[in-house]
RNA sequence: GGCUGGGUGGCAGAGUGGCCAUGCUGCAGACUGCAACUCUGUUUACGCCGGUUCGAUUCCGACCCCAGCCUCCA
């Protein structure tokens, strides 16, 4: 199947055509490691870990690169905040960041290189760039010449008139052009930092990335993804070290960004301190409502986050569940969609990978899981119902949900023992079978205290856990 | 000011030159002892003004509004 991506560089929506068919190469930008992630950091790792399970669905070898971010001038400052050496913050990030990934249902990528693993290959990129002269050494900073080429500002669609008409950068003195940017900048005694031809100090950030593609993935690659936010100056410079060294600025076959996480009318950023880090959201919410929620809106969109959204999100993805229970009780055993990892295109639904391979489409792919999901629900078919089970967990293996058993789905967070709640409902069926309706009624309000709802049918009676509304919470 | 991307029914959110998006919610039925679940049906749409067209939410143009970027950010 084919897969098309809207290209940020050519701002047009393309047909992905790998540089290797038999090897795609795809690099995301990760976090900055010096506080707990936010949930906007985590929609991008969900929206690229879709796209690799569909690239991964597609073409036989891929190979994901996401890099962490464990140098900077963020990181010292909050390590000198905490009174911990930098190496344990940045370590300790690093790991609540995992955890907070995991829950979100996001797999780790190949490879997931750090900046301070590759000064040597930071080091080795300066150094060319001065030697071909597309940068230079001033007061111990190395700075990228801007002007020397040719084709900067080509990403983001700037021209270098309208960067100095709008820049709101103070501009240091030792540099040539207003828009030159570091490489490389000198650090005191107390700061991390690296012997290297210019003295001892710390790579600027941009060129990590540069360095960190250049050492795991080669001099060209497919796909370049990360937040829309980043694409101007990140990516735009990224591109300009990157093509200046190879003298190739279409190393990147293919830009993508995804939208921005908004918390009210704004972005979520740090810097604004408007954030909700996964942390917090995990205390109220599984990290698969989470995850469907930002799969609802399509990844260039930026996304309006809210408890509303959260709660549809919730019986959305309730309603998804509901349908496997249905189906378990028509066809038998059902599984998770973990069991669908290895499976190719040929054999995963069409409704949901479509969708997927059109530019990430995932609101559609959502609203193909609901039509499966209808379909099962009138089916009375046992083995009609078990192909429509494989569809839709096939198509919860691509987007990263239906990860657990109904089972564990409709238990999860009870009051009650189980013992408990089969207990009171046998007790229920009793006084049903007697008519004693009061007696029955009461019971359901017990358990309904408890946060245990319960629906009877034709094969008995069955339960899940309500969930709490924020008033019962507090 | 420049550069991106948007403005769709109560909410979220796809999409299309003429026909059902989808989910949640509301309403009405079926099922049920009553509920719940499920099913069936159903109301309210495409920022504004022009143009092209037999026909535009969809194409073209102007305008208004919103967000992102132009500093660190996913």
């Amino acid at each position: 199947m084919d897969i098309h991506i809207y290209d940020t560089k050519r701002r047009t929506k393309r047909r992905f055509e790998p540089l290797n068919a038999d090897h795609v190469k795809i690099y995301v930008c990760g976090p900055t490691v010096y506080d707990r992630i936010h949930i906007g950091n985590g929609l991008s790792a969900v929206v690229f870990d879709v796209f690799v399970r569909v690239l991964r669905a597609v073409f036989k070898n891929v190979t994901y690169v996401r890099n962490v971010t464990d140098i900077d001038d963020k990181i010292n400052a909050r390590a000198l905040e905490l009174r911990i050496p930098i190496d344990e913050l940045t370590r300790d990030c690093t790991d609540a960041m995992h955890e907070d990934f995991e829950a979100l249902g996001v797999l780790l990528p190949d490879v997931e290189p750090k900046a301070t693993g590759h000064i040597n290959e930071i080091v080795t990129m300066i150094s060319s760039l001065i030697q071909q002269g597309h940068a230079y050494e001033a007061e111990g900073h190395v700075l990228f010449y801007v002007p020397s080429d040719p084709n900067y500002g080509s990403l983001t669609n700037k021209s270098l008139e309208d960067l100095i008409d709008g820049a709101r950068i103070e501009v240091a003195p030792y540099k040539k052009d207003p828009k030159d940017f570091v490489l490389w900048k000198p650090s005191s005694s107390e700061l991390p930092g690296w012997e290297s031809p210019w003295g001892r100090g710390r790579p600027g950030w941009h060129i990590e990335c540069s360095a960190m593609i250049r050492e795991h993935l080669g001099n060209e690659i497919d796909i370049h993804g990360g937040g829309t936010d980043l694409a101007f100056p990140h990516h735009e410079n990224e591109m300009a070290q990157s093509g200046c060294f190879n003298d190739n600025p279409d190393y990147v076959k293919y830009w993508m960004h995804n939208g921005m996480l908004n918390l009210g009318a704004q972005k979520m950023s740090k810097s604004l301190g408007n954030i909700q880090t996964v942390q917090e959201l995990l205390e109220d919410h599984a990290g698969e409502t989470l995850r469907y929620a930002i799969l609802s809106g399509h990844y260039r969109q930026s996304l309006k986050w809210d408890d509303e959204l959260i709660a549809q999100s919730d019986r959305s993805l309730t309603s998804l569940y509901q349908a496997l229970r249905n189906a378990e009780r028509i066809a038998g055993e059902s599984s998770t969609s973990d069991a669908y990892a290895q499976i190719r295109s040929a054999d995963l639904p069409e409704e949901i990978l479509g969708p997927l391979c059109d530019d990430l489409n995932t609101p559609r792919a959502l609203a193909g899981m609901h039509e499966l999901a209808s379909r099962l629900n009138i089916s009375t078919d046992s083995s009609e119902a078990s192909s429509l089970r494989d569809k839709l967990l096939g198509g919860g293996w691509l987007l990263g949900l239906l990860t657990r058993s109904v089972a564990e789905f409709f238990t999860q967070d009870a009051n009650l023992t189980e013992l408990e709640i089969d207990r009171l409902i046998e007790e229920r069926a009793q006084a049903k079978a007697t008519k004693q309706y009061h007696r029955a009624d009461e019971i359901r309000t017990e358990l309904l205290a408890n946060g245990i709802a319960i629906e009877d049918t034709r094969n008995g009676t069955i339960w899940k856990v309500v969930k709490k509304t924020v008033s019962e919470t507090r």
